[in-house]
DNA sequence: GATTATCGATAGGATAAACCTATCATGCTC
DNA sequence: GAGCATGATAGGTTTATCCTATCGATAATC
C-alpha cells in the first residue's frame, strides 16, 4: 500500500535526483529512502526512477505520476493548516435548535448580530418542538438549541439565557375586567386558549394557571403563538403570553397585556448542548450574546 | 506524522459512524483503528469526532476535513489507476532527437504515421548533431535519438533502422562529365561541398571520397543540406547526397543526381537509447515504425 | 430498578515496517 | 589505474502497528 511518506522521499528525490541529497533533504539515511522507493515501484508496478552512476532520472511514468504525487502533499499540508485555522470562536457551520414560542422573536434581533460580530459563522436554524431539539442535539443532528429549562435530560449540559415572564393578553374590548395586576388564581379557565400539546409553554401555562382537577380547560390548541395571539385579539378568550413576544406581537394584533402580580411567573430560556462537543468556547460566546439580544427584546 | 492508513480509518469511521463497523469494514480489530483515529486527532490537534455511547458523531472540524481527506483518497486511489494504465506501448511523452541530415526527411513521413497508429503518444522532437543526441539521451533529456552508426559511446544501446546509400549530386549543366556509376576516385575534391563541421554527414564524405593526404578540399561548411544542395544546383561544386534526401531535394533543385559503382557507399542510420530506460517496447515498436517509414522514402 | 447488550478505551504482548551503520559493486574523473 | 561518487545490499535495532482480552460507562430491556 503506498504512503504518503513514500511520496514524500519520492517528492524529494525527483527535486534533487541524488538519493544521497533526497535523504539528506529528508532527514533520513540513503537505504531507508531508496528502499522506500523502490517499495513505491513495486507496489505501482512501474518504474520511477532511472538509477544512473551519476544520479537519477525520472521515467516517463515518474514525470507523469509526480505532478499528482505534489498535488497530494500539498493537499496533505493543508489540512494542517485548516485543522489549525479552524480553531476560532463561532467558525464554520452550526446547527442551533430553537423552539418555536421562541424562534420567531429571538431569530429577527439575534440573527443579525450574529452576522455582525461572527461573520465566518454560518448558522443554519431549525424551529423544534423541545423534545424535538433535545434529541437532535443528543444524536448529533444539532450543535446546541435553545429551549425552555429546566430539560429532563442530564446527558445535555444547559446554561441559563434569561427569564422570560409571563403576562395575560386579552382583546382589548375584552368585557371581563382584567385586574391589573392579576393573580394565577383570577384567570377564568373557560376563557384560557392554549397552544397544541407539544408546546412547552402550554404546559407552563397551565402549571402557573394551577391546572388543578376539577378546573377545565379550553381544549383547543393553537398552532402558534401567532395564531393563538390572532385568536386573542378577536377576543376568543385570553391567553399566556411571553414577555419576549410581547413587543413584535403588540404591532401586529390589538391586545391588552397585563402583568401578573409578584413573585411574577415565568420561563427560564437556556441553550442546551453535549457535553462531549468541545465547543465549549462555542456554546459560551453564543450564549452570551443570545443574552444580550434577549436584553434588548425585553427592555422596551 | 499524518498517514494515508490513518485517512482510510477516519473515512471509513465517518461512513458507518461506528468505531465497530469501520474496522471491520477497514478489515483491522476495533482497538488498532480506534488508536490510529486518536493518533490522527492528536496530530492535528483537533478533535474529529465525538465519541458516544451510541455510535460516533463528526465534531465540524472532522466535518470540515473529511471531504478534503476523501479527495485525497481518492487521488492517492487514482495512482494506481494511471500507473497500471500507463503501461501500454508508446503512450505519453516520448523525446526524440534525430540528426539535421536526416530529420527533415523522415519527420513529414514518420509524424503522421505515429500518429496515426499511436495517438496516445506525445512526441517531442529535437533536431540536434550526434554528439547532442548522445548526450542528451544519456543525461535523460531525450528518451532515444536517430544518429548514424557506429556511436563510440557503449553506455548506450542501439540498434540499426536503414541503409542510406550515399549519391553524388551536381548541378544538371554541369560541364563536368558525371560517370554514372562513378567511383569514389573520380571525384574532384577541388569541387566537393560540405555541410559544417560536427555533421556526421561531412566526415563520412571524406571518409568515402578518400580523405588522403595532399588532396584540398572545399573548406567552406554548409549550415543545412537544403543549403548544401541549393549551391550545388546552382553550379557551386558537387557533393555527396544521402538517399533519403534525394526525393525531397529533387522537387526544389534541379540537380543531375548518379550513384556510385558498386559497393555503393552508404551510411547506417540507427535508433539510440539508454539500456536501463526500461521502455524495450517503446524503443522496439518505434524503430519498427521508423524502419517502415524510411522504406517508403528509399523505395520510389 | 436490576440486568443485559453495546460501545469505545485500555493493557500487554506479538508482528511487521522502517531505520541506521557499515559495506559493496559499479561507473566516472583525473 | 587510483580515487571519488552513486545507489544497492546486509545485519541488527528501533518504532509502528496490530491483535486478543478486558474494562468502564452508557443505553436498552425486562
Amino acid at each position: 500500500m503506498l504512503t504518503l511518506r513514500q511520496m514524500r522521499y519520492f517528492d524529494a528525490l525527483a527535486t534533487t535526483l541524488h538519493f544521497g541529497r533526497a535523504a539528506k533533504m529528508t532527514n533520513v539515511s540513503q537505504p531507508a529512502l531508496s528502499a522506500q522507493i523502490m517499495e513505491m515501484e513495486s507496489d505501482l508496478g512501474i518504474r520511477l526512477v532511472e538509477r544512473g552512476r551519476s544520479g537519477v532520472i525520472l521515467t516517463p511514468h515518474g514525470e507523469t505520476l509526480l505532478p499528482e504525487i505534489r498535488a497530494i502533499l500539498l493537499a496533505v499540508d493543508g489540512l494542517y493548516d485548516r485543522a489549525r485555522q479552524s480553531t476560532g470562536v463561532l467558525e464554520g457551520r452550526l446547527r442551533l435548535g430553537i423552539i418555536p414560542t421562541v424562534a420567531p422573536y429571538l431569530v429577527p434581533t439575534l440573527i443579525p448580530m450574529l452576522r455582525q460580530r461572527y461573520p465566518k459563522l454560518n448558522v443554519e436554524l431549525r424551529e423544534l418542538l423541545t423534545t424535538g431539539c433535545v434529541d437532535d442535539v443528543k444524536h448529533g443532528k444539532l450543535d446546541c438549541a435553545i429551549i425552555a429549562l429546566p430539560h429532563n435530560d442530564d446527558s445535555l449540559r444547559s446554561c441559563t439565557l434569561f427569564e422570560d415572564r409571563f403576562l395575560i393578553a386579552s382583546a382589548d374590548d375584552e368585557n371581563t375586567v382584567l385586574l391589573s395586576p392579576m393573580t394565577e388564581a383570577q384567570v377564568d379557565m373557560d376563557r384560557l386558549l392554549l397552544l397544541e400539546e407539544g408546546h412547552c409553554l402550554r404546559d407552563q401555562a397551565l402549571a402557573v394557571c394551577g391546572s388543578t382537577a376539577g378546573r377545565r380547560v379550553a381544549n383547543y390548541g393553537a398552532t402558534s403563538m401567532a395564531t393563538l395571539l390572532q385568536m386573542v385579539s378577536h377576543g376568543m378568550g385570553i391567553t399566556l403570553i411571553p414577555e419576549i413576544a410581547v413587543k413584535d406581537e403588540r404591532t401586529r394584533n390589538r391586545m391588552r397585556i397585563v402583568p401578573f402580580a409578584d413573585p411574577q411567573p415565568s420561563r427560564r430560556i437556556g441553550l442546551v448542548w453535549r457535553p462531549r462537543s468541545g465547543r465549549n468556547n462555542d456554546q459560551e460566546a453564543l450564549a452570551a450574546l443570545i443574552t444580550e439580544a434577549a436584553a434588548e427584546l425585553l427592555e422596551g
